[in-house]
DNA sequence: CTGATAAATTGAAACTGTTCCATCTGTTCC
DNA sequence: GGAACAGATGGAACAGTTTCAATTTATCAG
């Protein structure tokens, strides 16, 4: 139906401008590309799709820029893992794509990728690219996003809802008599981090706690950023009883830091953490968690998106926004406060709030 | 040079049918279908290179099986980390295979690496899949293997030798005075992993200290292996002083197990473990260990590979067979052995060895 | 300003690989 | 024995890419 002669004929120009035009080639002057480019938009042009030159069933998993390393937190690993095991069913395969490496000028992410021959698209996008979904949702490319959620109708998605569970959690919390609840939520501003956000605020508002921003920090995502915080905080002059970390990696690390201060947890100190995959059953003392399944995230994205592919015609398929919740586990880092609320120095030393030193640290 | 009309003439055959043939469609006598294949290897014909139809600049990391879980001790993500990096340089793609899934009958690996237009690959093969490195080296595929190593002259491959620094390892821990020194090895019988067994034995060996089966334990590669091992040895009548795990998860594993049951890190035991990225730096206490950098080598090996199919010319690209070496790094985990050595029971009595039992774990 | 030269841009045609459709062959079922 | 059918194959049409030569545009010395 269409083809580069359909093109051609329709920007004015030779078949042979066309390709050059598509592949992203030297020498095309910028003006006839993009004429080249509305005309293969108007006529639905995809050389993926392209029935004499081989159905494409390859899939990508995009990242807008640099490629989140793999190993940050367990997700983009268990996520990975989940549409491998996705993609089986229709035997397609996977390709790992940083869009904005390869995007030429004028080119839309949508040629992009058809450019590369890729059927279908999961996308991992953050608060500054979640245009890239919705510019990518109005082609025929069909895409889906991996955890995050969207108002318009169009953009496929599927994500875990944290804001239930994380008001639990600090419920939790309140409940074993915690009234001093810090929060250590990484500076992501996706809905999946704003769950958390609100949840916390939601649990201390509906007990009529207040919101207090010296307990609430932005840290980095890492291990170095939980442990920084358990630092900061139990060092300061009203230490907290809890601190609700949003993100696997830094509650590893505020652990760590809790074993090396001689902070036990949670008779001195009770934590809750995030956790993507198996991280919480590999700390010291097991942690409480908020937990969502990443390795299920992959898995349905990718499988739905092989089979939508498989089977064009199927309504049930044209669309898919899910929601699936994550799990509150109570394991051992959560129990009641302390009797006499504990403030440790960074060297260790353990002081008593009224300001007298009870004990050395290590 | 070579195209399905030459390959055509020489089996005596349409272009339809070799077409047919190297694509896997169904409707083709499996005789044609293998005489297509000789052909198509006589003259050296690659899809993913031909001239007129776009040359591919897609890399596959290929598993022979199922796709190893990423998270899988950190190792694979952190490769895949660093082969994403090397291939920026040429802007070259990756694609994650799975071999034996898509593989026909009677098809070779380098005959369906080339049907899915791969240009090159890079190869995780273990102990039972030797065999598929040796066979795509003699093919026009460009192929690298990563973390093993081969005799044969033509295969590939960056690797990192650890016998060195396991012998090192151990050593370490013989200065410091252990005789009682624990090995925890999982089974997988790559060169890899040879390596780190031997290290061991050779350091024993130097220092006149007798091989002692009950010391040597293969577990599963993850933190239930090597906390399973823990509880084993340090229940056992005779327990080590010190233990040297060959893996970053079952290490993990290890140190979680050693603080569930009171056992002092380094004052009751000491440990030393592997590490492929930062986990070291993770845990309580920073674990002593062989590091093996596996971002370095999923990136090298990128590199080199897309800089030969870039330049296909250069006979400095023309073959890569790099051995690298671990480090040993000292972190908190090693000390002198306990005056008097630690026995502790499963549910974390500690026995003296007399049998006195003198203290109650948690 | 002009002509020469180089560089950028473009189209026609050649070329490559895939699929449609017709044909041929052997088998099965009445 | 003949109709119906399925498997296998080739010819031809087709889609997309690149080569090569022609054309246009830019640059610059005199």
């Amino acid at each position: 139906m269409s083809n580069v002669r359909t093109i051609a004929s329709k920007a004015g120009v030779s078949i042979a401008t066309v390709s050059r035009s598509l592949n992203n080639h030297p020498n095309v002057d910028p003006a006839t590309r993009q004429r080249v480019f509305e005309a293969a938009a108007s006529v639905g042009y995809s050389k993926a799709n392209s029935v004499r030159h081989g159905v494409s069933t390859v899939i990508a998993l995009a990242y807008p820029g640099d490629v989140v390393r793999a190993d940050y937190g367990g997700f983009e690993s268990a996520m990975l893992a989940g549409i491998l095991r996705g993609v089986n069913e229709h035997r397609f395969d996977v390709c790992v794509l940083s869009l904005r490496r390869d995007l030429a000028p004028g080119e839309s992410y949508a040629r992009l990728l058809d450019r590369k021959k890729i059927a279908g698209v999961i996308l991992r996008v953050f608060e500054d690219n979640r245009d890239i979904a919705e510019q990518l949702a109005g082609t025929g490319l069909p895409s889906i996003v991996v955890a995050d959620r969207y108002e318009a109708p169009d953009v496929n998605y599927i994500c875990c809802e944290s804001r239930v569970d994380s008001r639990r959690a600090v419920q939790h919390l309140i409940d074993l008599g915690h009234r001093r609840i810090a929060l250590g939520v990484h500076a992501v501003r996706d809905t999946d981090h704003m769950d958390r956000r609100n949840g916390y605020e939601d649990a201390l508002r509906e007990n009529g706690l207040a919101l207090d921003p010296t307990l609430m920090h932005e840290i980095v995502a890492s291990p170095e950023g939980g442990a920084g915080l358990i630092t900061r905080l139990m060092s300061s002059s009203e230490p907290p009883t809890a601190i609700y970390f949003t993100d696997p990696m830094a509650t590893i690390g505020a652990l760590r830091r809790c074993l090396e201060l001689s902070i036990r947890v949670p008779q001195d100190l009770s934590i809750i953490g995030f956790d993507d995959s198996d991280t919480r059953r590999h700390t010291y003392p097991s942690f409480t968690a908020v937990v969502q399944d990443a390795e299920m995230l992959g898995f349905e994205a990718a499988r739905w998106l092989t089979r939508r592919l498989s089977n064009p015609g199927e309504t049930a398929l044209q669309s898919m926004q899910v929601v699936r919740q994550t799990r509150l586990e109570i394991n051992q880092t959560t129990g009641r406060p302390p009797a006499e609320p504990c403030r440790v120095l960074p060297d260790g030393t353990r002081v008593q709030l009224n300001g007298v030193q009870v004990m050395q640290g290590k």
